[in-house]
DNA sequence: GTCTATATAACGATAGAC
DNA sequence: GTCTATCGTTATATAGAC
C-alpha cells in the first residue's frame, strides 16, 4: 500500500487505524452494513472522534479508493504512451497484478461493495468508476479495431487476475509465486488472441 | 430464469414484480442502500404490501438467490458423478456459462452485493456461500492433486466467465454468440493446464 | 391483498465542553 | 484530539381496518 501525503498507515495514528478497521468491516459486513458506531467501538473511541479525522462515512472510503484508482490511472497513462506490442501487454498485466496484489485489502473491499462504491457522490461526479478503468485497460490490451473475441480475452484475463488472486491470496504460502503464476496465465489468455 | 414452485415472474402478479424491481434497485444502489420504501414507491404500493409477500427484506434476496444457487448445486452434482475428462470439463464450463447468462440480472446483483449477501443470516446458517460453490467447480475442473497453477487456471476461467459476460452482455448484439465465445475461451484457459 | 398508522431502533452527523 | 449529549431522519417491521 503506497502512502499519499498525510495518508500514513503507521500504527499509533488514529487516522490510519480508522482506515484499517474500516476496510476490514466494509469487506466483511458491507459498506452500508457497517455503522460508524461499530468502527468506533472496535477502536475504543467514540463516533465523534471519527468525525475529527474524516468529514463523513463516505470520505473514509474515498480516502481508501483514491490511492488505488490513482495507481490504475498511472498504469493506463503509462500504457497509452507505448506501442501495442506483446511485451508491453505483458508488462501491463504484470503491473496490474502488482496493483491488485499490493492493494489486496482495498481491492477486496472494492469488489465486495461495488454497488455502494459506484453510487457514492464522489464517484459519480468524477467518473470514478472501476468499470471505465477496466475498459481502458482492455483497449490497451487489444488492437484498435479488435473483434469481440479478442476484447473478450482481454476482459477475461483481467477478470481472471482479480478472481484468481482473491481466491488464493490468503492460502498461498508464497505470494510472489502466486502473482507470477497469475501474470503468466493472464498473459497466455491475451496472447492467444487471433490464434484461434 | 427458471421458475420454482410459486415463484413465477409473470407480469401482473405482485410477488414477481417486487422481485423484478428489487433486483434492479439492489444492483443499482446496493442491497443496504435500497429501502423497502423505494421498492414500494416504484411499484406504487405501500411497504406493508411488500410484507404480505415477503416476510422480510432479506427474504426477497433469499427468494432470488435460492434459485440461482440451486442451479449451481445441480451443476456441481452433475459434475461429481462423471469422470474428469476434457469433454466433461468443457460441458461444465458450457453449463456454467448458461447459468450465468440466464441468471444475468440476479448474477449481477449478487456480484455487486457480495458483502451484504454473504452476511445474511440465511447464508451463514446454510453455508450458502458463493465462494464455496466456486471452489467445488474448481475441484471438478482439475485433477485431484492438482498443483497451484492448474487450480489457478480453473479459478481464472470461472472468474473470466463472470467478468467477461457481465462486461459485454449489455452491448452484445448476439447473446448466443457471446456465450459461445466466452465458453470457448474459458475452455482454452482450463485445457492449457500442464502444457506449460 | 392492500391500506393507514405507528412502534422501535439505529443511523449519520453536529455542538460544545474539556 | 477525544469526549458527552443530542438532533433530525430514516429504517425495518407490525397491528389492525377494509
Amino acid at each position: 500500500m503506497s502512502d499519499t501525503a498525510g495518508d500514513s498507515r503507521a500504527r499509533g495514528d488514529t487516522r490510519g487505524r480508522i482506515q484499517q478497521v474500516a476496510v476490514e468491516l466494509f469487506t466483511e459486513h458491507g459498506y452500508e452494513g457497517t455503522s460508524l458506531r461499530e468502527i468506533a467501538e472496535r477502536l475504543e473511541v467514540t463516533k465523534a472522534a471519527l468525525y475529527y479525522h474524516f468529514k463523513s462515512k463516505e470520505d473514509i472510503v474515498r480516502s481508501l479508493v483514491e490511492d488505488y484508482y490513482g495507481q490504475m490511472d498511472a498504469l493506463i497513462a503509462w500504457g497509452r504512451e507505448r506501442p501495442r506490442t506483446a511485451e508491453v501487454r505483458r508488462e501491463i498485466l504484470s503491473r496490474y497484478v502488482s496493483i491488485v496484489a499490493e492493494g489486496d485489502q482495498v481491492f477486496r473491499m472494492l469488489h465486495q461493495n461495488q454497488a455502494a462504491v459506484n453510487t457514492m457522490a464522489s464517484a459519480k461526479s468524477r467518473g470514478e468508476l472501476f468499470r471505465e478503468r477496466i475498459h481502458s485497460l482492455i483497449e490497451l490490451l487489444t488492437e484498435p479495431e479488435a473483434e469481440l473475441p479478442d476484447q473478450l480475452r482481454a476482459a477475461m484475463a483481467l477478470g481472471g487476475i482479480s478472481v484468481g488472486w482473491m481466491f488464493f491470496a490468503d492460502q498461498a504460502p508464497d505470494r510472489g509465486a502466486l502473482s507470477d503464476a497469475v501474470r503468466d496465465i493472464a498473459s497466455d489468455i491475451v496472447e492467444a488472441a487471433g490464434r484461434k
